[in-house]
DNA sequence: ACCCAATAGTCGGACATCCTACTATTCGGT
DNA sequence: ACCGAATAGTAGGATGTCCGACTATTGGGT
């Protein structure tokens, strides 16, 4: 497995600009110069953070034309698909996995811009009602059409590779506690 | 599209708890029976910003015992590999790839903690070099033990797997602009 | 030599996220 | 029927991230 890196370590990063390397391999390659463990943990963690930045990044970057965030642009869409387009508040903490007090600050910005309104649970008073407007229905409508057109800021990966990549996920998702038995490929082709 | 729900109903959703399903395949249950497109482009960045929270958040509960972050773990880790233990903290930025702001607060809050030194640049005065201290470079040992501990957040997933994560991660960075030339597999086994 | 563009760092503001603490309400067990 | 535990939502505070604007310094082209 590891032989596959040394070209890189000869390769030489001297004078080389950080735009132009590839800033992973180069965490890798201090790694092992300092005779640390976990290399792959290490690299694995990195690059999820890394990929991460990126598609998140483009994801806002196309949202910023509807004034939306993805965080906000998540809370709509989960509206979106919720029975009259309304749900309590903490069951969209609990679906977007999100502390409730971070829900608490999304739907002051939704209902702040008109695009989602708080009303009282008819049946525990307790809780709040969270509810798509009109506005928030199209806006979201929009919005998603914005997302599939750059597709999710995955950029031109191909369906297949993505899946690819979902299964792998899927095992990082699996390993924090999530169910993912609708995610994990079960045919015999498994690559992983 | 309203009776599409029916069907989701009776796939036996109902009266499950959030934390008992899958969040994400629940997502492109959704978005299949709301006719839209791009769904697995969009599960790839639902599962990666899943990964992403889980892994992260991992690795700052193991890093709340020595006071620090992920954030302020990388700068460390950054300073830890640089000749004298400083770099100039434009450069910092270039290799995390985050936003020079982002840079001069993590620098404060590092020296605010005595891990970190600012000084004048000996050789631009515009630029100022972040210097670790002693007690900074130590903490950075003890904290990486306790990252290498953990594993980086990556739980149980063997190395074998963890490399495949990377190539399909190495793809998204790819596609970012990142050179990944020294993380992509070469030989004919490709798996992507 | 001088001026303007580029670069380095910081400040203030906007958001997202978490945590702790607090109030209001609901619910189960005695 | 009542009391304590659990639940729903919010307020305040800390951190991390970005953006735009601003100051200081550097460097290239005329």
């Amino acid at each position: 497995m590891s032989d596959y890196w040394v070209v890189v370590v000869i390769c030489g990063m001297a004078g080389t600009n950080a735009s132009d390397m590839d800033l992973v391999a180069e965490a890798r390659r201090n790694w092992i110069a300092g005779g640390l463990g976990e290399v792959d943990a290490m690299v694995s963690a990195t690059s999820l953070a890394r990929a991460h930045q990126i598609v998140l990044g483009r994801i806002n970057q196309a949202l910023t034309e509807f004034s939306l965030t993805f965080s906000r642009y998540e809370a709509l869409a989960l509206l979106s698909f919720a029975r009259g387009g309304s749900m309590a508040m903490a069951r969209m903490g609990e679906r977007l996995q999100v502390h409730p007090t971070s829900v608490t600050s999304t739907i002051d910005r939704l209902e702040r811009d008109g695009l989602v309104t708080r009303s009282p649970h008819p049946d525990d008073r307790r809780a709040t009602l969270a509810t798509l407007t009109p506005h928030g229905r199209s806006l979201h409508g929009e919005a998603t059409k914005a997302l599939e057109a750059i597709r999710w800021g995955m950029g031109e990966i191909g369906n297949e590779q993505l899946n690819n990549l979902n299964q792998e996920l899927a095992h990082v998702r699996a390993s924090g506690g999530d169910n993912v038995s609708g995610s994990i490929r079960t045919d015999a082709k498994g690559n992983s």
